[in-house]
DNA sequence: TGTAGTGCTACACAATTCGTAGCGCAAGCT
DNA sequence: AGCTTGCGCTACGAATTGTGTAGCACTACA
């Protein structure tokens, strides 16, 4: 748990799952999915989500795995938190 | 949901609402739960948290509000999701 | 008047991230 | 062959963020 909030926790580490949660991206798409986030972290970001074995790299770009699936379940859940709770703020 | 993928892509936020999750803790107790991170990051961490209103300072110490034990129990998912990732790893 | 515990600040150092430029490569066109 | 276009990704200085340690101000209790 420790490893994964650490991982977790660190910038465009969530949004890169976020993004890809519905369909591959391309290195390029998801860059400027993730308000241009700037190459090299995003690069550092995917070697260690892939090393994670959270997403991959496909023909049709970089995609989750099916545990990273998994995980983007949550996020659906995070999301649907987060529009109840921008209400309330 | 940006603003809060962002705000949990911090570190140590989401470690900070994982501890919380059970009970409040002190400060210093919160401080030594979270392998000693140091307590400038900490404390600018809780008062952001505060500011998205996932926790408040009360006599007990520091405490998720009820929107953040709507978040803290999306943790335990992930908790559950960790721990059977961490086998297939 | 001391001692012990608290929340928290200060500050120099280290690590991380940003922003921009551009390399090397493959595909397609002329 | 040459030229362009788009790709994944690297390089690197500047800016931002986090670390580690010391210790202040305060309260409670002896």
């Amino acid at each position: 748990m420790m490893v994964l909030l650490d991982a977790l926790g660190r910038r465009w580490a969530l949004r890169i799952l976020w993004e890809l949660r519905g369909a591959p991206l391309s290195f390029r798409a998801l860059r400027s999915a993730c308000d241009d986030a700037s190459p090299s972290v995003l690069n550092q970001r995917l070697a260690e989500l892939r090393d994670l074995a959270l997403l991959t790299s496909t023909e049709e770009g970089y995609a989750l795995t099916s545990e990273g699936q998994r995980l983007g379940v949550l996020l659906v859940d995070l999301d649907r938190f987060a529009q109840h709770w921008a209400k309330k703020l």
